[in-house]
DNA sequence: TAGGAAGGGTAAGTCATGGA
DNA sequence: TCCATGACTTACCCTTCCTA
């Protein structure tokens, strides 16, 4: 990195050097270059409205067919996609007052008069646009003229902030109380507790967390391949906020930043800052290996301290070992769908994203990303929605995934929490996973009876190796009766041949001696019946 | 397609138990 | 009482899965 710093500062069109202390007139990095671009400017509220507060309520799945049409959007294409199919009675757009001191156009002022240069200043630097095309002349093609996109025009819900970093184009939206995803409410997550968070998650750290300040994030992103060359253009934030109030007690509030154009990130980074420092710890779903080191990669190349590091719930870890047994994709619309009972309509596939926001970056063409705003809304309220089922799953989660989550708590060591949910797994028609976890749970807390029980029940619905383990292992040790230990290894047992066969061996070595002992003690009891006298004494049970 | 977290398998270490 | 063996825990490595 800093080889290619010092690479890039020898260059003479380059100017004297990108260091932020440089001499006046030399480092003019790109916060300048958009806010001269920008202009002076002067800045007149507006509130959303038209097709833009449409596209605001058709996202959080409010009337659907009625908005598009009343807004001319085309049906069926990612732009009037309706976001569902089931309920999820939601939210307004954000309230007049707010959205009239942030909600913006742009007017020119008048212009101050331009000072000249008094002294011999070095060769200016050239702006990003000055640079891609020379780049383009270079490589012989032709620049396409990109016309200035504007998200807060008419179509993507979006207002215009004008931070002191540069413009920050901002959606902000309230959901109701009662909004739900699916049959999930979202208030419950308000509500989830933070013990049970942890415990899943398997991360102590957020034991202590106060769910309530819970900072859900997910971003959309220019590609997949992470490093320098990939920039999140639209963060989707959604948290608990007391002030939304209605019936049914609070709501939470969802805002998103749109990168209206590449190299305009400082403000929206900014403001993803603010947040972080605000919440107690954060949601996301693959945001460990995804987000978040993306996000830190856009602090560096953006020259901003690193973002507070703040206790991070991972849900997909969380719902791998929750659905392990029902599920075979996990994917956070295959939750939405099998858990939350949620099905997305006309939904913008992940693949999709980045040319939709290619398309919008040449053409302007604000349709095009309506569909990935709101993808990105719905996975943030998704997020919300699975934190409230996980964070209280007596009652909410099926008998199969209840197993998940006592599983889950005996790996974590809550042995007595994971045998009361086990219990409620088996109630509740759970099966084979929910048996085995209470057999699991059973054997860890040294109750080998119940254990015995449990594995004997699966092994009658289930032919697993892993389970006749077990059941010889019991046989063996706890029940000591080694012929039913030996039929159970030699239905074949999860070990490797070697193991198995040492094990074979003893247990019929064992079988040998106990047959022996019995010899022995016959005889020992016959004569002494023949001598008239009878002994007192335990008898062992001989297998 | 890349990167990262967690799961699963295996080996080594520690503790408990049974047998001589 | 000591030794051998098994069970369980921990650490490491490879694989799988998820994100746009």
């Amino acid at each position: 990195m800093s080889s290619f710093k010092a690479k890039l500062s020898r260059l003479p069109s380059m100017g004297g050097g990108m260091s932020r202390g440089g001499a006046p007139g030399e480092a003019r990095g790109d916060k300048e270059t958009a806010e001269e671009a920008a202009g002076p400017l002067r800045v007149v509220t507006r509130e959303p409205e038209g097709a833009a507060a449409g596209a605001a309520r058709r996202w959080a799945g409010i009337d659907e067919a009625p908005i598009e049409e009343g807004t001319g959007v085309p049906a069926g294409g990612a732009a009037g996609g309706a976001v569902e199919a089931a309920a999820m009675t939601l939210v307004t757009p954000v309230g007049a007052e707010e959205a009239a001191a942030r909600v913006t156009s742009v007017a020119p002022v008048t212009p101050v008069a331009p000072v000249m240069p008094v002294a011999p200043v070095a060769p200016e630097r050239p702006s990003l646009d000055e640079l891609r095309e020379r780049i383009a002349r270079i490589v012989g093609r032709g620049m396409p003229a990109t016309p200035r996109a504007d998200p807060t025009r008419e179509e993507l819900p979006f207002f215009l902030e004008q931070t002191e970093e540069g413009p920050l184009y901002t959606n902000r939206v309230r959901s109701l109380p009662a909004a739900r995803v699916g049959r999930a409410p979202l208030v419950a997550a308000r509500d989830a507790e933070g013990a049970m968070l942890a415990l899943l998650a398997l991360d102590p750290a957020l034991a202590g967390c106060d769910v309530r300040r819970a900072l859900y994030l997910d971003t959309e992103t220019t590609g997949l391949a992470g490093g320098t060359g990939t920039v999140p253009f639209l963060i989707g934030l959604a948290w608990f906020d007391e002030e939304v109030s209605g019936e049914g007690g609070s709501g939470f509030v969802v805002e998103q930043f749109l990168l209206r154009r590449l190299g305009e990130e400082g403000p929206m980074l900014r403001r993803l800052r603010e947040r972080l420092e605000k919440a107690s710890m954060i949601v996301t779903y693959n945001g460990k290996a995804f987000d978040m080191p993306l996000l830190r990669t856009r602090f560096v190349m953006n020259r901003l301290p690193p973002p507070p590091e703040v206790p991070h719930l991972d849900l997909v870890h969380m719902a791998r070992r929750i659905h392990k047994g029902r599920l075979k994709t996990r994917t956070l619309i295959a939750l939405e769908h099998e858990v939350l009972g949620r099905v997305r309509v006309g939904d913008t596939p992940g693949g999709e994203i980045v040319q939709a926001y290619a398309h919008f970056l040449r053409s302007g063409d604000e349709g095009a990303l309506l569909g990935v705003v709101e993808h990105n809304a719905a996975d943030v309220l998704a997020m919300v929605a699975l934190v409230g089922l996980y964070g209280e799953p007596l009652g909410s989660l099926i008998g199969e995934d209840l197993a998940g989550v006592a599983a889950t708590l005996r790996r974590a060591g809550a042995l007595e929490r994971a045998a009361e949910l086990a219990e409620a797994a088996v109630a509740q028609g759970g099966g084979a996973a929910a048996l085995r976890a209470r057999g699991d749970i059973a054997r860890a807390r040294g109750d080998r009876a119940r254990a015995l029980k449990d594995y004997e029940a699966l092994a009658a619905e289930v032919d697993d190796a892993g389970v006749r383990l077990a059941l010889a292992k019991l046989y063996e040790h706890h029940v000591r009766s080694f012929a039913k230990a030996l039929e159970m290894v030699e239905q074949g047992t999860a070990e490797t041949d070697p193991a198995q066969e040492r094990r074979k061996a003893r247990l019929q070595k064992k079988m040998e001696r106990a047959a022996g002992a019995v010899a022995t003690r016959a005889a020992s009891v016959a004569g002494a019946e023949g001598g008239g006298s009878r002994r007192g004494g335990r008898r062992r049970q001989v297998p």
